[in-house]
DNA sequence: AAAAAGGTGCTAAAATTTTAACATGCTAAA
DNA sequence: TTTAGCATGTTAAAATTTTAGCACCTTTTT
């Protein structure tokens, strides 16, 4: 119900983690987290998660393995837009450049191609 | 020296609306924040991000008018880096095909200009 | 079969975060 | 000038977040 701004500082940075992996035990939660905690403590951080309707868990053999509840598409939809509004002033535009920019060293011919392609795209559906 | 992964739920909210608004006074601020608590408890998180050295703040008249410390530009580059990398598996196209499908409805035909444009341009400057 | 390894659940303490209350100073209006 | 309004600083209580410890269960190894 509630949005990702509502979340602690560790269940936020859990949430990332998982977002990123897809899904996580708490082994890898644990390693990937910052400043880390005991197990234990992970293992409560997830249940609270859990709890609260950002997290389900389905058995893996012996252990548990996290996935978000909310679907990786909506999660970072709502990220997104709420990074342009952010930081953007809700900008398209200043958007596209900075990530042009900060991907730039990264990109091939080939990629360019692909990134024009997408533009075209959205706007013959756009219209 | 912290990046924004260790600002508790409320100074990243806080944070938030700052950069949004590029400056704000604790009342502006006050104004925004969801669940809002006291005028007195806003201006507390504002001290402690000050003292924390994410906030400076100007005197203007008889009140403080607070910007953060770190330029928008450095923020928001490192923020929509750690999107990508959550989010998107670091994938420049991946990013892109999601913000155009976000704004497709906001786009006119000048803007897809101006995005083909920044394309060729990061295009040229890569090489 | 017993022991070790590695997993979970629960609980309560510790630490941090969040909050309101109160004291103080400055400015503007009565 | 005196009062009301609005700003800040400081402090300590309240609430939440974060953590570790212990008990228990299951699998694997010896």
């Amino acid at each position: 119900m509630k949005g990702q701004t509502n979340l602690s500082r560790r269940e936020r940075q859990i949430m990332d983690i998982i977002y990123e992996l897809k899904q996580a035990t708490a082994a890898q939660v644990l390693e990937r987290l910052p400043n880390p905690p005991s197990y234990s403590a992970v293992r409560a951080l997830l249940k609270v998660l859990e709890n609260k309707g950002h997290l389900c868990h389905q058995q893996d053999g012996p252990r548990y393995v996290f996935y978000p509840t909310l679907s990786r598409e909506k999660a970072r939809q709502t990220a997104l837009r709420h990074l342009q509004k952010t930081f953007f002033n809700g900008s398209t535009e200043e958007v596209m450049a900075d990530l042009l920019d900060i991907s730039e060293d990264d990109l091939s011919e080939e990629e360019y191609l692909r990134l024009r392609a997408l533009i075209e795209k959205a706007r013959k559906e756009g219209r």
